[in-house]
DNA sequence: AGAAGAACGAACTAACCAGTACGTTCTTCC
DNA sequence: GGAAGAACGTACTGGTTAGTTCGTTCTTCT
């Protein structure tokens, strides 16, 4: 599914070689989110793989690698989510609404996939550099949104001040830090983000903002 | 300044000294923002400063003890940052304008801060749960928020289901994420989002975004 | 069946790094 | 001026951890 895997499958490798792969894959994911690139420890994957540590050297060379293997595979997930809103026949603003939602729900449902961003980020994102995939792939995500946009602003819903970047900044912003900031905010204020109890509402709230925004006219009330 | 701090400083000692922890903790701010808790090296936090590793235990007893002390440094600086806002005189629109704004403001101008928030999540907080003080401290920055909120749905210009976490939620989570996510951001989609040029701009448009959404009806356009 | 190479495992190594032992030099106060 | 303790420096250690060595066992194909 992802590159590294199919390298060494065209080569005649098994398909019980393709489990342990993603066995190791799984792991690792879990290894680094939870701990960061440091703080990850090769033992501790191999302890939790049924496989044994010369097996993640003997595919994926180096943790340096397998690190990149692992951001690889979480940005495919994410493409495929954002590929799977049927945009055409809603409204602008509901288009909106059903993308910012459909973020969020996965954001929520992917905490990995957060984690290991924030922690590409500390790392000034110098091993997502490395990937021409993930760069090449996740671009086309703008375009979409770029569609919605322009088509919003034309029917004159829409303010024209507010580009397709800074929109998916807007909606990545708030569902990211539900999750990213989890933790702090728990300690700090006693509310966990992710209490299934707040989910609808802001569900509700990421698609109230983002439409509010959109909709609000440049010279809003309160503007200095 | 810092509890750490005073602690020496009352069992006498001299001016010299303190010069040393904070020479420290400056460099070890840099050290832990820039490469993580486990990825930071106490050597080399030593060689950056004036002063040896020696010192580093001296003062601060473990690598662990130090990063707790950055940590409660750089939160202490944001509660400042809260506490400047005068918020009386403003209209609710205005005020909740005004408090974005800083929020953007001190996040972009101290990147430090975001990245040990990010690296503190990373570790679900189990340092700063550790902190009485910033766990004290810091639940305060909701009250002026509640006030403000409570004379807008008062005044009727503000809808009355968003709280005062929600807000404070909505202004972190933006201001955060132009830091946070600056890297991955930039690698994908070649923008930085902390360019001079855009900073006016993304100002503007937090502001917009808090107000648009709280003066919005439940009832939105666009709303499923 | 048996050869070739893929898939696998246990035990090792070299480097690295948090923390320390042990000593010296300032500062303060009488 | 000298005693007491704070402030400092050098050189080391012990545990940890990424990566390897050298071997065995499966799988596949003829």
């Amino acid at each position: 599914m992802v590159g590294e895997l199919r390298e060494v499958q065209d080569s005649g490798s098994t398909a019980r070689a393709v489990r342990t792969m993603e066995d190791i894959l799984d792991v690792a994911t879990a290894e680094f989110a939870a701990n960061g690139y440091a703080g990850a420890r090769v033992d501790e994957i191999a302890a939790r793989t049924r496989t044994t540590k010369r097996m993640i050297y003997y595919y994926f060379t180096s943790k340096e690698r397998l690190y990149l293997s692992v951001l690889e595979r979480v940005y495919a997930q994410i493409r495929d989510v954002e590929r799977g809103v049927r945009i055409e026949e809603l409204s602008p603003c509901e288009a909106l609404r059903k993308l910012a939602e459909a973020t969020y729900d996965h954001h929520t449902t992917h905490q990995e996939f957060i984690q290991l961003v924030s922690i590409e980020n500390i790392h000034r994102a110098e091993h997502l550099r490395q990937s021409p995939t993930i760069l090449r792939e996740n671009v086309t995500a703008i375009t979409v949104l770029e569609g919605v946009i322009e088509r919003g602003v034309r029917e004159g819903v829409f303010r024209s001040d507010i580009d397709a970047l800074d929109v998916h900044m807007i909606i990545s912003a708030f569902a990211c830090f539900h999750v990213a900031n989890r933790h702090t905010f728990a300690a700090i204020f006693d509310r966990d983000l992710l209490n299934p109890a707040l989910q609808d509402s802001h569900r509700r709230l990421i698609g109230d903002m983002v439409v509010a925004t959109l909709t609000a006219q440049d010279g809003n009330p309160g503007s200095s």
